[in-house]
DNA sequence: TACAAAAACTAATAAGCGTTAGTTTTGTAA
DNA sequence: TTACAAAACTAACGCTTATTAGTTTTTGTA
């Protein structure tokens, strides 16, 4: 007797945010109607409101899921006892791993984010500093004990995560290389041109 | 008696362009009304339509102004006599450039193609994929007479163009740094990863 | 000063939007 | 089978949108 939703159609409310995340990632927020979304959810678009609250909503679970991932994984790697190297690798591929394994989601935070209502739009950007001061400070700590170049802290940080984010075009190419050579190949391309004096040597040979 | 327009007025098809370029780049083209940038250009929405077409003929200008401007600067590039690695340099110096001098063009033509209308939005994919093909040749040339590393390819113009494009973010720091040092920064943390055997001597030292 | 073209205005239209109200169908548990 | 709640439906509302029509004002020139 619980009210509290239960039983077989549990699930509908992840299937309707999951197919926002698809629909918003293609045409954008504002192009994505209510209706396109509830015909791909097999619905008429006023079913939807029996399960959200809004299409605002939508745009929120999607933000801050992504934005809260990113964070836990952030907190972990601070606290975990490796080189500064190391634990900017561990972010790259992290990066790397959401934008493969979430596309969706993680397209649509890093697009349209700026369509969120407040204070959650206020919420989001601070969140989004926030990861980036901390980041910066990794930099700065690895600088201080001689990992790094003398590379402006911002400037690396800027181009780091930029570069991670063009993965968002990696799908036109995705039949041409496999994900793994992907991934290590931007990991040494993006930490080769920071750190100092170290040379791996199966590229050196090559 | 000319029937081309001429005289005082001249340019106010070039003023609704650069109003409208702001607009759709704070607000996103779906979301940015006629009556905004009416507003903004200090006039009634119907009026805009003595200078143009149609707000969808507004995102086509911008978008090709930016894409011709890229694509003349690569025949421009690929024409010169220089190494590889000097015409990369080149074109990610003329990124950074080109993003700091029309930010609001180049972050429209970016974000808001999705919303151009056939057959301008198929004419501007192709102008983009020929753009990173032309791109990618260079850098197998520079792979083949062994200036570059043996970094895939499309990767390493993925990550390049990606990072550039994260220019966007710029204006944030922008009163932390100098755009010298930005730029300087960013070309080496770029081409260091990719070049071979090339240490440049001030960062070594540091 | 008079004329003609350019560009501004007001008013209005049709279409699409997110969302609400009210009703019917569906599914579950007693 | 009965009863109740969850979730679907249809119909519609109020609002905003880009754009057009028709008219008036402004502007440059003969």
């Amino acid at each position: 007797m619980a009210k509290i939703k239960a039983g077989k159609n549990s699930g509908k409310k992840e299937v309707i945010i999951k197919k926002a995340s698809a629909l918003f990632r293609t045409k954008g927020f504002n192009a994505a109607s209510m209706r396109e979304l509830a015909e791909a959810v097999g619905v008429e678009a006023p079913s939807l409101y029996n399960h959200i609250g809004s299409k605002s909503e939508l745009l929120q679970i999607i933000c801050f899921k992504v934005a809260n991932g990113f964070t836990s994984q952030l907190d972990e790697t601070e606290n975990k006892n490796s080189c500064i190297t190391d634990k900017i690798e561990q972010i790259i591929r992290f990066h790397i791993k959401m934008m493969l394994d979430e596309f969706d989601e993680v397209f649509v935070a890093n697009h349209e984010w700026k369509h969120l209502q407040e204070p959650f739009l206020s919420n989001f950007l601070n969140q989004r500093r926030s990861y980036e001061k901390r980041f910066v400070a990794l930099i700065e700590e690895g600088k201080k004990k001689k990992e790094l170049k003398n590379i402006n802290p911002y400037v690396a940080v800027l181009t780091l995560l930029s570069a991670v984010r063009g993965l968002e075009f990696w799908q036109r190419h995705k039949k041409n290389i496999s994900t793994q050579v992907l991934e290590d190949d931007m990991v040494n391309h993006l930490l080769k041109g920071m750190i100092m004096l170290r040379q791996t040597h199966q590229n050196q040979k090559q």
